[in-house]
RNA sequence: GUGCCCGUAGCUCAGUGGUAGAGCAUUCGACUUUUAAUCGAAUGGCCGAAGGUUCGAAUCCUUCCGGGCACACCA
């Protein structure tokens, strides 16, 4: 049984399957490593914030990670997510406090710079808290690997060294990627300078391997200065430092955008030079914004984690960054709606499918293999339409729409659809509301809705949709010189009342919004006054 | 120039060797009285082009055509 398993993973056509397999057979050649486990990483940049890159990312490598614990149950796995805190800092973010705080220790290592919102050691420590706390929001599993710690602890001593003694090797590997100017200056050793504690961009005069030492000038001074690469003294130029890092770590698997593949073949080499096998990459596109332009933060296009978490639940999100990772793909807030009906298919499928077909799903790697029984029975799409044309922000009143299609449907029996009710809500307030254009009555239009106005208020206690329906029915009729057609007499109040053309069974609208309320909003639309303020 | 991705219905896209699909749009019908929703049905594709492999190709290979993106430094 569990063998057959693994077969129907081996043969499965799901990316992340065949990411694990590649992984299982080419890159470990079907043996576990020597250090005991396979290890997946994620990195992080410096200055960067948690971005929906980074879900993205962390999110797609776990599920690669769950592929292959199917495929390798006696493998064990970890995933190390890896902040590069120990980079100089280049320019101040835009996005923080403090800022001419911070401009004055620019070159400094993030972790070596006060945190310019007052709550954790350093910067480097404040971004790597929100890193967390974003990675745990999701459940997501992993170890967090700080840079800093690793160069000062030594742990990458061993690998320091051997980069050393290969200095010239990856000399002659970098060089000829680097601008003329790039190359008069360029070492894979950046030292910290122990004066300023800045990050140095300096030439290396002199590199000694076995005294694991180099020699620079200090820029400012003019002195020379010789330093152990070891021991956090020195950092590693970005490419040679990924290099080293899969060497030092052992790191089996890691993907990033497509625009690091020349960055991923350097480092690979440089891997291979220091003796080391480089990870099994996988190169994911870049997203889009709605225009086709790459997203960019700095562009500000495109859309975060937080804009999509308002519209949709994170079952989505997942869903999206699930589909097709080597295919760019437009981000932006109508790919929403699709993503959720898309997923509530997939979930829905699932339970009635075979193995095979369940390893196909997206919903089971999105769930880790156990998605949830029940999602809505009701699309997103329909959800949306709904909250607009019953022209409500309340969702007991939705509700009673949705019993209409649903009647088995409650918050508390169908809570994802609960969810999406609440998401729906957000989305009408933020996206249909502000288009609403209410206009004045006519002086004859004035008339019929006064005479509903009255026949409303005199209406029975507990006058249910269908009489309050034939009310407003008979006064379009006593009106047909001012409405030619009842279709004019409704569109009349919907654009009277509602602000849009099209709305609810007025019948059904009075009865849920409330026969006293709707009064009032008659009374208001008689006296002229503005509905939309 | 190098590399990657995309090209399937009017639109947005699924579909990686076995009878061409979904959503939206359009048209018609139902919901014993408006609109919208909902439900049912219909319409709609030479799968970018040409070769090749195969009993069989949207799918695999080759070459084109068209569109998009990435590739100094920094990360």
């Amino acid at each position: 049984m569990s063998d057959s398993l693994v077969d129907l993973a081996r043969d499965s056509s799901a990316w992340p399957f065949q990411e694990a397999r590649d992984l299982l057979e080419k890159r470990l050649g079907g043996k576990k490593p020597e250090k005991g486990y396979v290890l997946f990483e994620t990195g992080y940049g410096p200055s960067g914030l948690p971005h929906i890159g980074t879900f993205g990312e962390v999110a797609r490598t776990t599920w690669v990670r769950r592929a292959f614990q199917v495929l390798a149950p006696d493998m064990p796995t970890k995933l190390f997510a890896f902040s590069d805190d120990m980079d100089g800092l280049r320019k101040v973010p835009d996005n923080i406090p403090n800022k001419e705080m911070v401009r004055q220790h620019l070159g400094k290592p993030l972790t070596r710079i006060p945190d310019p919102f007052g709550t954790h050691e350093s910067f480097g420590h404040h971004n790597n808290a929100r890193l967390r706390g974003f990675l745990d929001s999701f459940g997501f599993e992993y170890e967090f690997k700080s840079a800093t710690e690793c160069y000062a602890s030594g742990m990458f001593d061993h690998a320091l060294k051997r980069v050393l003694e290969c200095y010239d090797e990856i000399m002659a590997v970098m060089l000829p990627t680097l601008g003329a100017e790039r190359q008069a200056t360029y070492s894979p050793f950046l030292p910290v300078c122990p004066r300023t504690g800045v990050v140095l961009q300096v030439p290396v005069i002199h590199h000694d391997a076995d005294a694991g030492t180099i020699v620079y000038v200090d820029p400012e001074t003019g002195e020379k200065m010789e330093t152990p690469v070891t021991g956090g003294a020195c950092k590693l130029q970005w490419k040679p430092d990924w290099g080293m890092r899969w060497y030092a770590l052992g790191v089996d698997y890691e993907m990033s955008g497509k625009d690091l593949i020349p960055s991923v073949d350097l480092a690979a080499k440089i891997c291979r030079i220091l003796g080391g096998t480089p990870p099994k990459n996988l190169s994911y596109e870049l997203f889009l914004d709605d225009k086709g332009q790459k997203i960019s933060k700095s562009k500000g296009n495109g859309l975060s984690v937080e804009d999509w978490l308002k519209y949709a639940p994170e079952e989505s999100l997942a869903l999206f960054m699930y589909q097709k990772p080597k295919a760019a793909k437009r981000l932006f807030f109508d790919v929403i709606p699709r993503a959720v009906d898309e997923y509530i298919a997939h979930v829905d499928s699932f339970h009635g499918q075979d193995d095979k077909g369940k390893f196909n799903n997206p919903a089971w790697h999105i769930h880790h293999a156990n998605p949830p029984k029940g999602t809505s029975p009701l699309s997103f799409g329909i959800l949306l339409n709904l909250v607009g044309v019953a022209n409500t922000d309340d969702p007991d009143v939705l509700w009673h729409y949705i019993r209409n299609y649903a009647p088995d449907a409650s918050p508390e029996a169908t809570p994802f659809l609960n969810k999406l009710v609440s998401h729906a809500i957000v989305y009408y307030n933020d996206f249909v509301k502000p288009t609403k254009q209410f206009r004045k009555a006519s002086e004859a239009e004035l008339k019929a809705l006064t005479d509903l106005r009255n026949q409303l208020k005199a209406a029975p206690a507990g006058a249910g949709a269908e009489e309050l329906q034939n009310i407003v029915y008979e006064i379009g009729k006593a009106h047909a010189e001012t409405f030619p057609g009842l279709r004019d007499w409704f569109k009349a109040q919907y654009e009277i009342l509602l602000g849009q053309d099209q709305g609810p069974r007025m019948g059904s609208f009075f009865a849920l919004y409330g026969v006293d309320k709707s009064v009032e909003l008659l009374d208001r639309a008689i006296a002229g006054d503005d509905l939309g303020a």
